[in-house]
DNA sequence: CGCGAGATTGAGTTCTCTCAACTTCTGTGG
DNA sequence: CCACAGAAGTTGAGAGAACTCAATCTCGCG
């Protein structure tokens, strides 16, 4: 399994085999991005080649503009914008950010192997911005293309299909999640196994990950201010559910980190 | 417009015609339920006549077992149970409630026109309980005969897809509505405002409507005290921006509600 | 190596919860 | 149609949780 390959580095790494370790050190220096493997992608349906009659052809190089570069800090679209392209994440890690009052509103964060915007397929504007977290690269498809395409050929509308359904079953865990927490600590805690829960969807281990954004983005996102956000991570960390070093996290107890939450997905 | 005549009653209506009022009172003892119009139902794709070639289809009788019965009070499905339906709301409200660590928590309610389950089409287990809040009609689709029959005509996926991302829109605008809010006030002002979006998408008044579960269920929704929500709804009433009557919500100022919560829906 | 954004800590205030008492509403049976 | 019982709703007081503000620390980047 090429599982731990994709492990974000953190504290003690001792499940490593020496071959896996060189792998890495390969690509460590710097340089290459740590990409999603396609086939844990939620686009990867649109992504691979569709057979009609006889013949197979392969709409990806036509649809997918693959592994576009943002840099860290830039803005992929703005709130308000005509809604043209689709995205996926392949690597890399951004924020969706409303404007409104005045004042700028965290309202989630998107990890490799997410799609962005899959809602409004048939365009419309973007009803948030999004802000690259830290260097990305983006995977798109145009919209209009897409629709054209899923109208002609019954196969790539049932992959259509499929994408936006698993997108709304997502979104409902999510939502299912983290919802109705009696207090901020369970909030923090159903947070952090959302993200968990996520990153094992897209192939990366759910027990170690980084967390991109800043304190004061969670706080903003899950309506707490930030010296809350410290001290309820202070908090898990005491009762031995969660270890938190800098941006990087590490779950030690995934069952009794459950049982708080009250919700299992994992 | 029979707008007026979907109305729920509430205090004093002075703005309804005698002719619409004289055609509710043939109706208002007891009796006939408030039914959805078909057309402000999100099934309502799913419902209607399908042509293929030069014939006309009308899969509704096949597929929909229309306005089943449901006490108050009823269990309509029960977590973990085989999920083979879907349910579209033709009458009355249900609760969905989560249970989790030998407690229940209520996950979200549905209300005329709106779907449930929708997600999981490829079945598997209801994720969640629902619960009647009151004497309810609802119309039911099999999900393995509506998958038949979508794989067949692509006229018929086209309209089953155009339903599943609309419900991914709705989620997703609710979410980003009842997200991130900063304190508890400004949480059921969202949770009021979401209502009224929603009950406008099934074609009722977003201004007055009735809140067919108790404090409690909206508490424990909210993640707040029954207490607190019955103290904060007197907030939002001394603020001019809503008229509470027992059950009865009456949003006076759309425009204020709007802009406290920061978010523009209706 | 120094700067600045982000992270952390402490103290005091405000908000929300809990508990308990009480009122109102609703549905049922006489 | 009324009386009653239980459920739901409301109110007040005190405890605990979360917020704000301000000061300080840390780490990554130039």
């Amino acid at each position: 399994m090429k599982k731990s390959s994709r492990q974000t580095n953190f504290v003690s790494e001792s499940d490593n085999t020496p071959e896996e370790k060189q792998s890495r050190k390969k690509t460590a220096c710097k340089s290459e991005p740590d990409y999603v493997e396609c086939d844990a992608c939620r686009l990867s349906p649109l992504c691979s080649p569709v057979k009609v009659g006889d013949h197979t052809y392969d709409f990806t190089g036509k649809m997918v503009n693959r592994r576009h570069y943002f840099k860290r800090g830039e803005m992929i679209f703005k709130q308000g914008e005509k809604a043209e392209l689709i995205f996926a994440i392949s690597a890399g890690s951004l924020k969706l950010i409303a404007h409104v009052k005045d004042s700028n509103r965290v309202i989630d964060f998107r990890i490799p192997g997410e799609l962005i915007d899959v809602c409004s397929l048939n365009e419309g504007r973007y009803a948030y911005s999004a802000q690259a977290l830290e260097d990305i690269y983006l995977c798109e498809i145009g919209k209009e293309t897409l629709n054209d395409i899923a109208s002609q050929i019954p196969e790539v509308q049932g992959r259509l299909m499929k994408v936006v359904s698993q997108e709304l079953i997502n979104i409902q865990k999510s939502s299912m999640l983290m919802h109705g927490n009696i207090n901020s600590e369970e909030k923090i805690a159903a947070f952090i196994l959302n993200l968990a829960w996520r990153y094992q969807n897209s192939g990366y281990s759910s027990r170690k990950f980084k967390l991109n954004m800043t304190r004061t983005d969670i706080a903003d996102f899950l309506g707490l201010s930030k010296e809350s956000v410290i001290r309820l991570f202070k908090k898990l960390q005491q009762r031995k559910f969660i270890q938190f070093k800098g941006k990087n996290v590490n779950i030690i107890d995934v069952e009794a980190l459950q049982n708080f939450v009250g919700i299992k997905l994992i």
